[in-house]
DNA sequence: AGCCGTATTGGTCTAAGGTCCAATAGCCAC
DNA sequence: GTGGCTATTGGACCTTAGACCAATACGGCT
């Protein structure tokens, strides 16, 4: 019972790797897709791991390693979480792809129960990943959507500052404060300080002091 | 340059990698303190982890071996980082230590440079965890000092209601909500809302709602 | 019984926030 | 230049919040 538009994405140079685990996800109701190298991989559009997805990457492949991938793609906001598995892989490898955020690091044969386990892990992980970024986005799209001056109150609002401060901070009168923290609290969506406190949080959103 | 009272905890039941371990820590000013199993370990007052320290913990071990060992001390908040050695480590029991948080997994013979940055960065770790522990600690202390009332009042508070409208959901009229929001922001040591919201944000407290 | 902490309510007064209204000035683009 | 966006200010009016004072009621503790 997967939900519909699960992906995993699988990178191996051994073509019998790919079919097998290719058939073995579906069985269980995952659409998958299959690259020979990381370097087909990336040639992909972005747009395939837009939906909840996650890898399973090969450690030892022909051009780029799976290390080397998982470093580039570490650097992308919205990357999926990735399942290691490898043929002859080593300790100091496996301490590198966890401590680069990998879910699981399997060793050929590996059992196909680990496998789906750690698959299940790393799309549960990338739902939340999803989540939590959807978030962050909508506020940051809101906060952008302010002038530089109403960014510039809501600092300060969530400071906790009165009008009466802010004003002097800024060398104008409280009236337009008033006019600017009502625009924010407009165009953040929020319906009272607490909750901008809490968008600004979630943006990381930082004061000015 | 390594700061005072900073202790490196060593469990292992060589005897002889403890004592080159030692020496080395402490060549790096870092005082040592070995134990020749877990439950040794675990006989040691916890007054032990209190400073800034980190463990260098021995995989295999007779009795509790090091996973178990980890296992046990993760429940604890205040545990500190954990850097693995191992002569014949596996890759599974690499994947499990590290998904359970540990720093690093080093295989012996392990290079000395290899261990002390795996140290300092599971100093470093402790480090913030102390200090985001100690705030938690502080504010939920704050928290308690509350009377249920207070608890009450500041979980609307920090969802942005207004006096009135707590007042209604208490049944209790306006005035007595000014009284317990006032003794609220003074017992939490909050000057604003803002703070007030971010402080129960860092102890993790929830809002009725 | 008397004291203390807690919860509750009352009043008054001041300061601050929010909501209408309307207006001016600078800057950029069509 | 005209129109639109932005920043700014003004005023009137109402709602809230906060600070000061004081009071009652209940329960636990000495």
């Amino acid at each position: 019972m997967t939900p519909p538009q699960t992906t995993v994405l699988i990178v191996d140079d051994d073509a019998s790797v790919c079919r097998s685990l290719s058939r073995l996800l579906r069985q269980e109701g995952m659409s998958t897709r299959s690259f020979a190298s990381a370097e087909e991989f990336l040639l992909a559009p972005a747009e395939t791991w837009r939906h909840p997805a996650c890898m399973v990457l090969d450690l030892q492949m022909p051009g780029l390693n799976g290390l080397e991938l998982q470093q580039m793609l570490a650097r992308h906001p919205a990357s999926c979480p990735i399942v290691f598995i490898s043929g002859n892989g080593t300790i100091p490898a496996t301490v590198q792809a966890m401590q680069q955020g990998a879910v699981n690091f399997l060793t050929k044969p590996f059992d196909s129960d680990d496998l789906l386990q750690a698959v299940r892990e790393a799309l549960e992980q990338h739902r939340q990943r999803l989540k939590t970024g959807a978030r962050m986005l909508t506020v940051t799209t809101r906060i952008q959507s302010l002038t530089d001056r109403e960014r510039e109150v809501m600092a300060w609002i969530i400071t906790g500052a009165l009008n009466k401060q802010i004003a002097a901070h800024l060398g104008i009168v409280e009236k337009t404060v008033k006019v600017h923290r009502a625009r924010v609290l407009e165009k953040m969506q929020a319906g009272s300080v607490a909750d901008l406190v809490r968008l600004c949080e979630v943006a990381a959103f930082k004061s000015a002091v």
